[in-house]
DNA sequence: CGAGTCGTTGAAAGAATTCAACTTGTGTGG
DNA sequence: CCACACAAGTTGAATTCTTTCAACGACTCG
């Protein structure tokens, strides 16, 4: 038993919280969320991760159960690695351990660049963080629409925040035709209005 | 030119955000904070590191910038080990490079938790939670003290909330007899007590 | 003995969430 | 094809939590 590729379905989980860890995954095609609870009803989404990407790696450290889940945002194309052949592959490896690592190193330094942002920026800052984040990962189609529909709910577990904040928050983007939406896509018409959100801040 | 041991008095800054990386440090004694600005005013601290545990290590991660900063909370001696040396460890010495690539996803594991809290989690369950990390990163002196004064400001820093908050969480903990400090340093009477401002928050 | 800093506190202001209502859309069954 | 019910989208107002501001007393340093 080696590797397999697994097809998720849009909406389908691929792992959860709390369960134990069988292996990784590297996505082929499609777009999934990696987020955390909070309670029932809130979570925190840490990461989008499309084609291309690792997936529960986070499975890794120390404990054996995954601190984290995962649901596919479309369709989805998957490929599993299991535990056995992973450490294997580390142990014969070592250009790839030190690659990982890496990868681990960069992931950490993001969370931390997100941490302080999570704490210190305010909301509409921390909603254009996810909107440009977005635009980002998954890019944009033909006509500049951000490629993957998010919710507006998936938005604000992104961004730390409530569903009904971000869109008072999209309709005053809109009004000032800094976004445009169509259906649920997204398209972002002038980044730089939308960083000025961001700035750092100063009175 | 390999290794050297280096005594940083306290308060003195290690390393600065925004410098280059010229290599990592392991601490032999005292302790250290580790953060990040935001503006001029505010900073978000990440970590509280003591002696054994590793300095610098986010360098790595692609820029060659460090992402945050480290200042000593006490006298602190570490070792300073360049670059160079590192990486040509990392190259002969697999199961190091193993190993490290664990504690970072052991770090980063422990960041998402952190990111999860600083969104959702209410300013007094952060607190709390702060207070006991304190406690188990640094231990208590023969009479259950945290073995090392950090300020209410660091705290703050170190919750993602203002210095008056905490002062004011700290007096109600206090009248409640959950903590006791003197001078600088805290005592924790009731850990369970400080629990309870944690939960899963279900209404 | 001021000047200034730090610790302490209360009150005001502000930001975001929550709540509740209303509108729109969708699907089902008559 | 219409009527009704239910879910989802939209909005404003009230509430809550936290921060900010300002003031006061204590303590330290020239």
């Amino acid at each position: 038993m080696k590797k397999e590729t697994i097809l998720f379905k849009k909406g389908r989980n691929i792992f959860n919280e709390g369960e134990k860890v069988k292996g990784i995954f590297f996505l082929y095609t499609g777009s999934v969320k990696v987020y955390k609870q909070w309670g029932d009803q809130k979570q925190l989404i840490l990461r989008f991760a499309k084609e291309g990407d690792i997936l529960g790696h986070r499975g890794l450290g120390g404990v054996d159960v995954y601190p984290i889940a995962a649901t596919a945002l479309e369709d989805t194309k998957a490929c599993f690695i299991t535990n056995d052949f992973l450490e294997a592959t580390l142990k014969t490896n070592p250009s790839f351990t030190y690659k990982l690592m890496h990868f681990y190193a960069t992931e950490l330094q993001k969370a931390e660049q997100r941490m302080r942002n999570l704490a210190h920026m305010e909301v509409k800052g921390r909603i254009a963080e996810a909107l440009l984040e977005l635009c980002d990962v998954f890019g944009t189609d033909e006509h500049k629409y951000i490629s993957v529909a998010v919710s507006r709910q998936d938005i604000a577990s992104y961004a730390g925040t409530t569903y009904e904040t971000v869109f008072k928050f999209f309709t005053e983007l809109i009004q000032k035709k800094i976004i445009t939406t169509s259906g649920k896509t997204i398209k972002i018409n002038n980044a730089a209005k939308l960083k000025q959100y961001i700035s750092g801040h100063e009175k």
